[in-house]
DNA sequence: AATGAAAGTTATTGTTC
DNA sequence: GAACAATAACTTTCATT
């Protein structure tokens, strides 16, 4: 279930162009990797069969929708069990700031992306949604400056193809 | 230019509907939002025109690319000036495993998510691609366990309405 | 600014190679 | 597995309210 799909050239200049803009007409997707229409919509549809496509996202600007202020929060969280692990972590994503959560490896736990109004707004959820919750311990605060998203994500090169 | 947009109800509900699904066609996400068709493409293309969607993009689950392990990077870079900053962010973006970069606040300038096929292919990034670089005075290595995606981000909640 | 209908394109299917 | 041709569906425009 979890093993890697056998994409041939084809597949990954679909995973390419997609990646780099996913509203692409089919019949323009099929013209950008050297197929029939027909044959790139059979392609994609395997994609997303097979779970290496999961989804289609659209991406906001967070200053347009009056949050210009992003941070990374990192949380420490006391017992570490399941029974409080899963409530913590459904009340992190009910937040409407939260973007996204991640758990981690190492002393900080959670990893927790924000988007905010303000340095107000953002001091207020940290003291009310993370310090006060009895299973936190230690919340970081780092801003964001700046984000660049990567390339296209491809399959590790095998070398024999 | 970087102002925040007015949006009225039907735009929220678009962009709530996009963000959880942007395959949505047009004629469905009118019926999901309570207006015309017609409507609703011109609603669609004035978010798009004002900034507030920059983009459509496809999820990908590394693992099916033969990348499950995931992790951050986090580097402190020495001088910190523009001239030594530039080379190094275009560095970072040009490796294949590189999925994201922040420039955060704080003693570790840099944030770098990568997605790798294993722990060997880790280290092997970690120290080729940036201990061996001269700018670069520390990194940092946290394995990713989970990750969760936020909700629909939508504007603050004003009050008012 | 939203609607409804008409025209133009596209997605999609079935068939053949 | 890929390409072609035909149908069904959607997107997009425009005149109207």
């Amino acid at each position: 279930m979890n093993e890697p799909a056998e994409l041939d050239p084809v597949d990954l200049r679909i995973l390419s162009a997609l990646q780099n803009n996913a509203r692409l007409l089919n019949k323009e997707l099929a013209a950008t990797v050297g197929v029939a229409p027909s044959t790139c919509l059979d392609r994609v549809n395997r994609l997303r069969e097979s779970g290496v496509v999961t989804g289609y996202g659209v991406d906001v600007d967070p200053a347009k929708l009056g949050r210009p202020l992003q941070a990374f929060l990192y949380i420490r969280v006391q017992p570490h069990r399941s029974a409080l692990v899963d409530p913590f972590v459904e009340h992190v994503l009910g937040q409407p700031e939260t973007r996204g959560l991640w758990h981690l490896t190492g002393a900080d736990d959670f990893m927790v992306h924000v988007a905010t109004e303000d340095a107000h707004s953002l001091q207020r959820l940290v003291l009310d949604a993370f310090t006060a919750r009895e299973e936190v311990t230690r919340v970081r605060t780092n801003l964001i400056f700046q984000h660049w998203a990567g390339r296209p994500l491809l399959p590790p090169e095998t070398g024999t193809g």
